[in-house]
DNA sequence: CATTGCTGTTAGTATATGCTAATTTCAACC
DNA sequence: GGTTGAAATTAGCATATACTAACAGCAATG
């Protein structure tokens, strides 16, 4: 497991979440998530197959490799560890974290990991509720689209790709959409192509693009509120 | 003030910290601390003077301009408040720190740097005794070399360029020559060019070359062991 | 004064990373 | 089955960072 350059690291994570989300890991994508075009993300893919980190299949999919995998993962660890930290302890706003862990992530030692997963109590996810790597979600999860009006439910995650705009974080952050809070699902409406939500701090409306990637869990009638106020 | 690569704030600490221990800033030293070959360093060079971050005398002598004196100050600080931090609040010891600082250096976002600040309680000295920009030692800080045999010394501050090696630092660390601890100088032997001392936890023996690169401040005789145990 | 030797510089290369423009490939659709 | 459009690829280029080998400049030294 050699030291890759950072722009190798970004790859392998992004390929590592794509996998996580379903989607199917193609070069464009990466393009578009990484902001790069084709010729560069061709190239470097090729780098990448060389190096035994990913291998191409003949539908053009990417699919990372034992050794890919195990990097990625470290990766998203460290991620996750540094967004936790910035946010529980430094006292960053959870919806600013992402972009500060971005530089992190590439610049801890195992050491660094190990020493900060023990003073942070070895948390299980992110502050957007994204589980570290061999953590899972619960098995009742479901995207919010999925959720049937009158349901109440829980925000578990909030998807990675949406970390990518802080501005659209600081709205779910004003409307309370975050990791722990509840929502009742008032409706969904084809036309806005949106659902609307009612919580204690208000009234809140998402576009299905949105709710497509929040993940939530139904809570019984006779628990509701139990825990969070 | 635009963001620099990795390389480029490497060669403006390694400035920073020649000019601080007035050490001539020549290419040639350069290349030897970063272990660069001299054709690297001239063309690096070559390219921070396009970007106004130094200006070659002409006695060849690199000097940092305000804007690279300015940045190379922000590096610093993050280098030594991430020592701070990983010796304080994770617990790793404080000879090893300065390797893990070293990535860690080049991936804070300035929020990042404000809020480990602010968490740490805005120290002023690294767990080497390196003091931050803007901070100074004592005025009546000598070297371990200029103090007499009869002295009894508080060691005030490691020297960066010890810093580099973790075997060295450890040695430090088992005879107890470190930030805060008192020593009674001895003597110094020229023909050993080793200087001698002696504390609570037992005897060491330093050689010249490492006395030249550790700061001290003399505690009068009534004074001692007035604050260490 | 000439030699020695360090320092700086040039020349020539290599690799990783990036780009645009142009071309190929291939599946999906008419 | 042929066309179309997205995706992949190739060609050509640029920059930052590295290296070795060779050479130039200059000061100290014999």
């Amino acid at each position: 497991m050699t030291e890759h350059s950072k722009v190798i690291e970004e790859y392998l994570l992004t390929l590592y979440k794509l996998n996580r989300a379903g989607e199917p890991a193609k070069a464009v994508t990466i393009a578009n998530r990484l902001d790069t075009s084709p010729p560069t993300v061709h190239a470097t893919i090729l780098r990448m197959q060389r190096d035994g980190l990913v291998n191409v299949t003949k539908t053009k999919e990417l699919a990372l490799t034992k050794e890919g995998q195990s990097i990625a993962e470290d990766i998203a660890y460290r991620h996750n560890l540094s967004e936790y930290f910035l946010c529980n302890t430094l006292g960053i706003p959870w919806y600013e974290v992402h972009q500060h862990a971005h530089l992190l992530e590439h610049a801890m030692t195992p050491i660094v990991v190990e020493k900060l997963a023990e003073f942070l109590g070895k948390p299980e996810f992110c502050p957007h509720g994204t589980p570290m790597p061999g953590t899972e979600l619960p098995e009742n999860t479901i995207t919010l689209m999925e959720a049937k009006p009158g349901m109440t439910v829980e925000v578990a995650m909030i998807g990675e790709v949406l970390e990518d705009s802080v501005d659209l974080m600081k709205i779910l952050h004003d409307h309370k959409v975050m990791p722990g809070k509840q929502h009742k699902v008032i409706e969904k409406t084809e036309v806005m192509r949106s659902i609307s939500l009612e919580s204690k701090e208000g009234p809140s409306s998402l576009p299905f693009h949105v709710a497509e990637k929040i993940f939530v869990i139904e809570i019984p009638k006779d628990k509701k509120r139990s825990i969070q106020p």
